[in-house]
DNA sequence: GATTATACCTAGACCTGTCAGGTATCCTCA
DNA sequence: TGAGGATACCTGACAGGTCTAGGTATAATC
């Protein structure tokens, strides 16, 4: 409920450090993504699955996380994902990124 | 000092918010720009060139600021541009956005 | 006179989200 | 039994953004 929707460029620039933060607390599969992510953001973020499933096989081609296909109580195939060491790292590295540039931001804005 | 190098996302994220922000303390000129968002980010951000000034016309094409061409004591030609109404509003939106996805990324980092 | 800093601009390569569509299975309800 | 919705994955065409690498021109410096 809180908050403009986001750009574009936004949804780029923290599409990466919010899956590998989700993934840090537990490996989990796309469509799960999907709604962690909107729970997390209250609502304001809704990702589309052509946008997730890129992301994830461009992360898993550079070796941030993994994937293993299991088959659920319910029948269903799921693709899961786990993040690898590499993987914990980069995101301290995006992290620390987008807490540099939050800092920035809020210097400009504070000398409205 | 502080902080990361800011991936080509994030610095796509930031451009317009950043830039709507320097001009809302007053006009302003490119290369000035630059040297601004230098100073506010520490140094952890140096914006290229031949990104910003796309990034000013867009504005301006958007009627978001405007420009106006002076000549300083210099003897400098320089394209000052300031901030319009249109901007101040979508400066306020795109902060809240921003603000609100900050808020977001550190809910998924706090639960790790 | 040569170099550096200032000050603007643009074209092409590359990357990423959005939109729209496709496939398939399971569950619910009439 | 059958229809529809939710689950669960994937991809292609397109638009829009930065980066690299160039270009032009003037003022200041050495």
């Amino acid at each position: 409920m809180s908050g403009q929707l986001p750009s574009k460029e936004l949804v780029a620039a923290s599409s990466r450090p919010l899956v590998l933060a989700v993934l840090a607390q537990g490996e989990n599969y796309g469509y799960a993504l999907l709604r962690e992510v909107e729970r997390l953001s209250g609502g304001a973020l809704t990702w589309q699955e052509g946008m997730l499933y890129p992301v994830l096989h461009r992360l898993e081609r550079e070796g941030l996380i993994e994937a293993t296909w299991r088959t659920a109580q319910s029948g269903r195939r799921r693709k899961y994902y786990s993040i690898t060491r590499k993987g914990l790292e980069v995101l301290q590295a995006e992290r620390s990124a987008w807490e540099s540039m939050d800092t920035t931001l809020r210097k400009a804005w504070g000398s409205i």
